[in-house]
DNA sequence: TTGAAAGCGCTAACAG
DNA sequence: CTGTTAGCGCTTTCAA
C-alpha cells in the first residue's frame, strides 16, 4: 500500500485531465473522447499505475475475493480441491484465501469471522463435524454466499453442497467386485452406524436427502449395503470391519479380520487412509494381491501404482469437485440465483491388477505374520486361479 | 461489504457516543473511560459489529495479507509448504492468498500484479526458472517485501531465499552409501550442467553464494560430486544417469542404465518424480532393493513406506520450509529488517529397509524385464549379503 | 477523556 | 464528453 503508490490522481494530473476522466479511462465505463484516453493510458503506463484493488472494495463492496476454509490443505484431498477451486476462481477474477481448521470448531468458527472481516465475497467450506454450526449459520444468516464441500450436517440442510456421490462410488465397487464372481466381500469402514441404521435406506431409490447428512463414511457403507442388496446377496456383519480413522488402526482391524476365517475373497477401503492401512494389513499377514485376495481401495494416491500389482481404487475427481464448488459460489455470489441445492460428482473405478476373478469357493486361509523388514515373498499359498 | 454491514457509527449512535470514541474502543488504542468502553463493547456485541478490514487497510496502509506464489499446490512438497506457511501466517495476524504458476512465467507475472493490486503486505515465491524475472524484480524495485523460497536465478540475488540445504542433502545420502561400503554409487538427475562444470564447485567450501544461483537439481549433483570428493573416490560418468523431468524419462534411463554393466551397487535419485520413476525401473528389470541394488530415493512421499522394504529416503523440512519464509517475511514486513540472505534447512535422511551393506565386490548384473502385471517374485539372481 | 473532521483511493451521480 | 463532489468505514490528529 505505502507502494509505489501511483494513485489515480498521478495519473490524472500527469495526463492533464480530472481524476474521474482518469477513473473512467481505468476502470473501462463511462464515455471518453479517444484523445484523453490516449492521454490517460500514456500517462498511467509511464507512471505504473496500478489499480488499488483496497479502494476499489471498499467503494464497490466487493472484494472480488473468496476463501476456502478445509481441515487441511497439506492432504492430497484438499490440496487437489484448492487448486481447482483457484484455478476456476481465477478464471473468474477471484482471488483465493485459504484457512486450515484441522478439524477444531473453534478454529473454523475463528476462520469465518477472520474472513468475514476480510470480507470475502463468499465461501467455500469442508465443514468441520459438529453438534451446531453456529459459525457457518450466523454467517449464512448475514447474507454472506457459502457452498458446503463433501459434507454436510444437520442445520446446514439449505446451503448449496457440491460433493462426490459416496454411496455410488461404493456401490460401484462393490458391483464390480460381484461380477468378478466375489460372494464374500469385506469392507473396512469407519462408520459408527450400525447396519440396521442404514440398511432402510438402501432399497429407496432417492433418498438423497437423508443421505446426504451422513457423513461420507456412512454413506460408502449404505453404498456397500445397496450394491450387495441389489445383487441379492446376503449382508454377512462378520464381513464389515470397523475401523479407527488411522493407517494404524485400519490394518490392525485388517489383520485381526484376517486372522479369523471368514471366506472372504475381496476386500474394500471406503478411504485413503483405511485404504493405506489395509493394504499394510494384507500384506503384513503375508496374504499375495489379488491371488489370496482381491482388493480395491479408496482415492488414486501415488502408492497405489507403485506397489505390485497396482491397485484398482476409486478415483475422485478431486479438481473437479474444487471447480463445480467454486462455480457455484461465483453463480450464488453474480446472480444470487439459488444453485441447485446438491451437486454430486461421480466416483470413477480405475481398473488395475489388484483384483482377481473368484472362480473357486474360498477356502480357508488365516494370517501369517511375516518377519517385517524382508521382503515377502508371497506365500502363495493357495492356488486360486 | 454487503453483508449484515454492522458499521462503527451504527454501534456509536447505539452507545451513545461519538465515531472516535467508539473506533478508540474498538480498535484498543487511546484512552477511554470504563463507562465508555462498557456501552461501547456492549452495543458492539448486541449489533454483532465486525472490523471492516477492508476500510483498515484502506487507511493504515497494511492489508494483513501476504501472497504465496508456486508452480502447483496440488504438488505435495508445496501443499506443505503452503501449510506450514499459513500457520505462520495466521500466527502473526495473516492472512494467505495462494497463486498457482504451473512453470509459466507470464502467468506468474500475471499473479504477482494481481497481488500487487490487492495490495499484499509481501509475497513468498518459489520463482518459475526464467531468463528474466522481471516482474519479481519490478515488485521488489517497489518496494514490495519479498522471499523467494527453493529457488533463485539470476537477477534475484539480494533477495533472501529459504531453502532446503541441497547441497548438504544429496551429500548426506552418498556418504551414508559411501560408509556402507558403497564405492559405485549412481545418480538419477535432471541436471543439465556437464559434470566439470560444477566440479569446480566441489572442493570449496562456502560457495553457497555460487551455488545458490544453481537450480536445486544441480546443486544435489554437485552434493554428490562432493560425497566422492571427499571420500577420495573417482567420480565415473558412467554412473550419472541424466533424466528429463517426469516419472516415465527417469524410469527409462533407469532401464537402460541397469541394462549396461556398469557395477553399481547403489542408486540415488535426487527428486521426488525421479525418485518414483527410477524405482519403477529397477523393479521393471526384476532387480531387487536392497539385494541387487540398494536405492534411496527423495522426499518421503506415501509409496515409499507402502512399498516392500520401505524406502530409504532423503527427507525436506516441507512444512518448516514455508514457515521460516512466513517469520522472514513477516520480519521484513514489520521491521524492514534486513533478513539473512541464505536461510538453508537441513534435510533429514530417513533409513528404511532400501539400503544394505555392500560386502562384496559387484558382478555382473543385467536389465531382465519382466512380463507386466505378473508381481515379480524377486529373481534373487545375486546372494549379496 | 471526548468529539469533530480530514482523509486513504476509488466510483458514480450529477451538473455543466 | 468532462469536471465536481460526495461518500465507502475506519483511523487519527487536533481542539475542546
Amino acid at each position: 500500500m505505502a507502494r509505489g503508490a501511483v494513485t489515480i490522481i498521478d495519473v490524472a494530473q500527469a495526463a492533464g485531465v480530472s481524476k474521474s476522466a482518469a477513473a473512467r479511462v481505468l476502470a473501462r465505463n463511462g464515455s471518453v473522447s479517444d484523445k484523453t484516453r490516449m492521454k490517460v493510458l500514456e500517462a498511467a503506463a509511464r507512471l505504473g499505475y496500478r489499480p488499488n484493488h483496497v479502494a476499489r472494495a471498499m467503494k464497490s463492496g466487493a472484494t472480488n475475493t473468496i476463501g476456502i476454509v478445509v481441515p487441511d490443505v497439506a492432504l492430497p484431498f484438499f490440496s487437489a480441491v484448492l487448486r481447482g477451486l483457484a484455478d476456476t476462481a481465477r478464471a473468474a477474477g477471484f482471488e483465493v484465501l485459504v484457512s486450515n481448521t484441522d478439524n477444531d470448531a473453534d478454529i473454523e468458527a475463528r476462520s469465518l469471522e477472520l474472513l468475514a472481516e476480510q470480507r470475502v465475497d463468499g465461501v467455500v467450506i469442508a465443514p468441520v463435524f459438529q453438534e451446531n454450526p453456529a459459525a457457518i449459520v450466523r454467517l449464512d444468516r448475514e447474507g454472506m454466499p457459502i457452498v458446503l464441500l463433501d459434507r454436510r450436517m444437520p442445520g446446514l440442510e439449505h446451503l448449496p453442497l457440491v460433493s462426490l456421490d459416496h454411496v455410488d462410488a461404493t456401490e460401484r465397487a462393490i458391483r464390480s467386485l460381484i461380477e468378478g464372481g466375489h460372494r464374500r466381500i469385506a469392507l473396512v469402514t469407519e462408520a459408527a452406524q450400525v447396519r440396521s441404521t442404514l440398511e432402510s435406506l438402501t432399497s429407496r431409490t432417492s433418498e438423497s436427502s437423508d443421505l446426504s447428512l451422513l457423513r461420507p463414511s456412512a454413506q460408502r457403507f449404505v453404498g456397500y449395503l445397496r450394491a450387495l442388496h441389489r445383487a441379492g446377496l446376503e449382508i454377512d456383519d462378520e464381513l464389515i470391519i470397523r475401523s479407527g480413522y488411522t493407517t494404524g488402526d485400519a490394518q490392525q482391524a485388517v489383520e485381526a479380520f484376517l486372522d479369523r476365517d471368514t471366506g472372504a475373497t475381496a476386500l474394500h477401503a471406503t478411504d485413503a487412509v483405511l485404504s493405506s492401512g489395509a493394504y499394510r494389513g494384507i500384506r503384513a499377514c503375508g496374504f499375495s494381491i489379488p491371488d489370496d485376495l482381491s482388493f480395491i481401495g479408496f482415492d488414486d494416491e501415488d502408492w497405489t501404482t507403485m506397489v505390485q500389482p497396482a491397485v484398482t481404487v476409486v478415483e475422485q475427481p478431486r479438481q473437479r469437485l474444487g471447480a463445480t464448488a467454486t462455480t457455484a459460489l461465483v453463480g450464488i455470489i453474480r446472480g444470487g440465483a439459488a444453485e441447485p441445492r446438491e451437486q454430486l460428482l461421480e466416483a470413477e473405478l480405475v481398473v488395475r491388477g489388484s483384483v482377481a476373478a473368484a472362480s473357486l469357493p474360498s477356502h480357508t486361509l488365516r494370517c501369517e505374520p511375516i518377519r517385517t523388514g524382508v521382503s515377502a515373498p508371497s506365500p502363495s499359498t493357495s492356488g486360486r486361479l
